[in-house]
DNA sequence: CGCACTGTTATACAATTGAATAATTTTAAT
DNA sequence: ATTAAAATTATTCAATTGTATAACAGTGCG
């Protein structure tokens, strides 16, 4: 009967684990079935860490919402900010990296559903996702802005902002309906979706955020290929 | 020591009373709060009712959850087609009506949303929600096409499918944000703001979808005098 | 090498959970 | 008014939950 052996961790090791089985089991089981035990198997340590590390299993949970959170605007940001070239591909990157992997993911989706429906009870949750809400559409404003102005767009504070509003309510509609309604539509067709409605939600001539450069290949459009028809 | 006395209930009656106290105890402590001891409390029954008329307690919660799903998409609907008049007005009053209330409510937004993280692992949430959706775009689908032949715009079933997940989209997600993040910004300018960026991402004249006749300026109203009632 | 520190394991415990069963009351038909 | 069937209550039970506590073991410092 001998203990199990074991190996210490730095602090921001262990809790990263115990951050990362957390978003597993919740994504695997649901809230209701991410018990301290099975995250603390998943991250093959026992169920004392819990609450040597995180206090208790309400805030261990907090923290993995942040550390998603936290992961998901990254990773749409670096994709923009890695993007070359005009402000319009950088828009356009931005836009595609939220529908495409590993954003656009059903796993990573009905986990962000699990946590939105804490937000309205626990004041943590509130924090975190206003937190990350904003930084999301600042990022969103300081992408359309050199945009609006390149094109001579009407500009303002208002107005731009007013973009990012329903700029990020079309990303977060189309990111969720269309992770998780697989099988009704080719998730494939978002990415070329989404540009094309951002030009016109922006009023921006029709081709400006679709393949400045790159061919994006709009795979199979069938009868009618493109709807160039732009009236006065 | 007597006996609880009770009334029996007709079987929809029971049925429905158990289904709303769920959603209502779902609402109040989320789902892994929302026991089979709180839910018939609040429905002011003793716990063997659920085995009696759902036989467990997660098929009682998947009930629930349609019936949730079935009042959202029947009260949009339902405002669309008590519009009287055009085309682009009953499309404007289905859009306006995801956008306010009773519809557009973070209780609401917090349900669908705990729900929606359980669709990806329960198989009879899967089909609810698909369903639904399903629905909620074949609607949607057949206030666009009048419009757009209204507006001799390009036309053809891949075109007005595909504005109908986009608009979709749009809608899920101010529905979403709008309801849960009431402190970034106001949600009144939402309908308005949905209306004219509808307009353009059909491609109809600006002010098409906007007061065609009725001026919907709502006066800030602090707080809403009257409750929505529920349909009996 | 020895020793203290603390990360980690192991175990215990009270509370809560969903479900099952038995007992009782209401309702409606006769 | 009797009676049978169904609805509802009351109670029990095993399993699981989150947390608390004590014992152990890996690590680095002297």
């Amino acid at each position: 009967m001998s203990r199990k052996t074991f190996q210490r961790l730095s602090l921001d090791d262990r809790r990263r684990s115990l951050m990362e089985a957390t978003l597993t089991c919740v994504a695997r089981h649901g809230l209701h079935g991410a018990s301290v035990r099975r995250i603390t198997e998943e991250a093959g340590v026992t169920v004392g860490l819990v609450r040597h590390y995180f206090g208790s299993k309400d805030e261990l949970i907090r923290n993995a919402y942040a550390y998603l959170v936290g992961q998901l605007t990254a990773q749409a940001s670096e994709s923009a900010r890695a993007t070359e070239g005009k402000s319009e591909a950088q828009l356009a990157s931005f836009l595609r990296a939220n529908l495409t992997k590993p954003n656009m993911d059903e796993e990573t989706v009905s986990l962000w559903a699990t946590f939105i429906g804490r937000v309205r009870h626990d004041p943590g949750f509130a924090e975190i996702h206003r937190d990350g809400y904003r930084e999301f559409l600042n990022v969103l404003e300081s992408l359309i802005e050199p945009v609006l102005i390149a094109h001579g767009c009407p500009y303002s504070i208002a107005i731009c902002r007013n973009h990012a509003i329903a700029l990020n309510g079309l990303i977060d509609g189309l990111w969720m309906e269309g992770a998780i309604n697989s099988g009704l539509y080719a998730q494939d067709i978002l990415p070329d979706l989404i540009t094309s409605a951002a030009e016109r939600l922006l009023d921006l001539p029709a081709g400006t955020l679709s393949a400045p450069d790159i061919p994006h290949h709009t795979s199979n459009a069938p009868t009618h290929p493109k709807q160039q028809s732009k009236p006065s």
